[in-house]
RNA sequence: CGGAGUGUAGCGCAGUCUGGUAGCGCACCUGGUUUGGGACCAGGGGGUCGAAGGUUCGAGUCCUUUCACUCCGACCA
């Protein structure tokens, strides 16, 4: 390709709302633009270019495993989201809309009900299973807040996959394939990642796993144990917990005592005790969403521990949770509600109340009297007394110890490239989408969900692999295989061995971009760092004696060497 | 939805308080000089000032309504 006719429109400018270096080198280097604003971007010819060499990885590997690729009609019926019963439950990222007969139709987020009605359609007996479709596609996600361009758009091309099998054990199977599968797609893009255990989301299931693209940029929280394998998003992982005890706190029953002070923070009573905040219990109240209802709940907490909200949400199978105003604290009822400990129960009978783990059983405790300025200590959470109320509600923090092995884990941030699911019956089932066993029982289909974010790959590339001057491209996802810049274009000699170059390595099949464009070297090798090929060829005044430059992207190096040695170093090593 | 802010040329902005010829930088076009780090000189094209209504002799500027977008908090590939 030669530069002057490829439309690439680099610039100095950074967009104003663009902060993250992907954002920011995917519209600075042209591949991408900004469609009125709204997470919404056209791909420009270098942008289109490059999702569809991943993309082909994408596809390579997964036909490999034996997966076969289909398109689903990008529309969707509303009805076979009612069926599933996600039509409510996906709540306002789902785009809705009618056609002109006034039917409700949707753009499909993920399309579990789409592939389900393909299979439903066209596989009776267990003799066609297993099977593993997939579509790399666009899909739509009404977002409350698009930003960090590719990374969180509205519109973005996904590759989402569905298997079916006759057996749960058939489905871990190919669940272990697939992740397998990822790992080689991931490494192949150079990418530096992690698998990690997930929450399940919207989507459902269980056992989910989620692969981690390592980025300081990224949006999830991953705890990793840097003496095991193990990881996990923060919203799903779990900690070994910690058991101390204070005897001093100890009685028979327990101790009432009064304070002074309104500040009734725990860090303010820890210091006025001279007790650790650990042996503090702490309630926190949230308003919960359900489908049918909205009701304010509390959860109990040590003082030194901070609520996951993801798994605080899971445990009371609500839809969400948000913060409440103190008037609806007040008007739930359960203001003063305080320790639901020994006999002091005095939450309401249809309270919903979840205890953390880490209380589970504990003993000498200190907690708030259900009256102002007073408290109790010495009190007990006994298992029996709130059977079905203790949860893992309880963030990880760094420090804490690994559950396999007890080793400190720490912190990590992660892009969230793909996410592979254990679904079961979940989709299958409602819909209906059933086969015929080896005993010619109808059963539903055992399924698997596995998806990645195509574009959101190119994000994630680029916020590992840049410098301050652009994007350093990974081989297989450069734009060009050699960008080869003639630095005066009314050079003649410059232009014939440049010409050469260009036309001998493009017979031999390497993809090379020349830049022949009537500018001064600065924009050449600003547009050479901007757009990030791995190597490039400097043809410039050096060539008066004889010498030209191989560059690599990565660190900016060059390295002179001969004319007249340039094109067999060239053939050799593309 | 809550809070803060912005809409003026393809992009980035000034002009709005105090109403009176539509501006600047980058980009673009023509000619020339220049050719190792986004160079210079001269000339040029490009706007329903987010939209609607109002006040006024006159509105980018004042008033009302409305829409869109951005930023900070709860979603997800």
């Amino acid at each position: 390709m030669r530069f002057s006719r490829l439309l690439v429109p680099t610039s100095k400018e950074t967009p104003n709302d663009a902060t993250l270096a992907s954002h920011i080198y995917l519209i600075r280097g042209g591949f991408i633009q900004s469609v009125g604003g709204s997470g919404l971007y056209n791909f420009l010819p270098l942008g289109k270019k490059i999702l569809d060499k991943v993309r082909a990885v994408v596809k390579d590997e997964l036909d490999k495993a034996g997966c076969q690729e289909v398109a689903l009609s990008f529309v969707t019926p509303a009805t076979l989201w009612e069926e599933s019963g996600r039509l409510e439950k996906y709540g306002k990222e789902l785009l809705r809309f009618k056609d002109r007969k006034n039917n409700d139709f949707i753009l499909g987020p993920t399309h579990e009900e789409m592939m389900v009605n393909l299979v439903r359609q066209s596989v009776k007996s267990y003799k066609q299973l297993p099977l593993n479709l997939y579509q790399i596609n666009l899909k739509f996600r009404d977002e409350i807040r698009p930003r960090f361009g590719l990374m969180r758009g509205r519109e973005f091309l996904m590759k989402d996959g569905y298997s079916f099998h006759a057996s749960v054990e058939d489905m871990h199977r190919e669940f272990a394939l697939m992740e397998e599968t990822y790992k080689k797609i991931f490494t192949r893009l150079g990418l530096e990642f992690r698998v990690v255990e997930a929450d399940s989301g919207a989507i459902g299931g269980s056992g989910s796993k989620e692969f981690m693209v390592l980025a300081d940029s990224g949006e999830d929280t991953i705890v990793v144990c840097p003496d095991c394998k193990y990881g996990a998003n923060i919203e799903a992982a779990v900690k070994k917990l910690k058991i101390y005890d204070d005897t001093s706190i100890r009685s028979t029953n327990y101790v009432e005592e009064e304070y002074i002070f309104d500040d009734s923070s725990i860090e303010n009573l820890s210091n006025y005790l001279g007790k650790d905040k650990y042996f503090f219990v702490k309630k926190i109240y949230k308003k919960a969403i359900f489908k049918d209802e909205t009701k304010i709940v509390v959860f109990f907490l040590r003082g030194t521990d901070y609520l996951e909200e993801t798994k605080a949400t899971n445990s009371i199978g609500a839809l969400e949770l948000v913060d409440p105003t103190q008037q609806e604290i007040e008007d739930s009822g359960l203001s003063s509600a305080g320790p639901i400990i020994g006999d002091y129960n005095s939450l309401p009978n249809d309270a919903i109340y979840r205890i953390d783990n880490g209380l589970k059983n504990q003993h000498n405790l200190i907690m708030g009297a259900n009256s102002k300025n007073k408290i109790f200590k010495g009190m007990s959470l006994i298992e029996e007394r709130h059977k079905d109320s203790f949860a893992d509600i309880s963030a990880v923090q760094e420090g804490d110890a690994c559950i396999h092995c007890g080793g400190a884990l720490t912190y990590t941030k992660g892009i969230e490239a793909g996410h592979i699911f254990q679904l079961g019956t979940q989709y299958s089932e409602p819909l209906g989408c059933n086969l015929l066993d080896e005993n010619g029982k109808s059963v539903p289909m055992v399924m698997g969900t596995y998806g990645i974010g195509v574009s959101r790959l190119l994000a994630g590339i680029i916020e590992q692999n840049h410098d301050d001057k652009g994007c350093i491209w990974t081989k297989e996802s450069a734009p060009f295989d050699l960008h080869i810049i003639i630095s005066n274009i009314k050079d003649k000699a410059q232009v014939a061995l440049g010409e050469k170059l260009y036309e001998t390595l493009k017979s031999k099949g390497v993809d090379v971009l020349l830049d022949d464009r009537k500018e001064r070297f600065g924009p050449k090798i600003k547009d050479f760092e901007l757009m990030g090929v791995p190597h490039g060829v400097l043809i410039g005044k050096k060539l008066a004696d004889g010498m030209v430059e191989f560059m690599t992207r990565d660190g900016m190096l060059k390295e002179e060497m001969s004319s007249e040695e340039i094109l067999s170093f060239l053939e050799g090593k593309f």
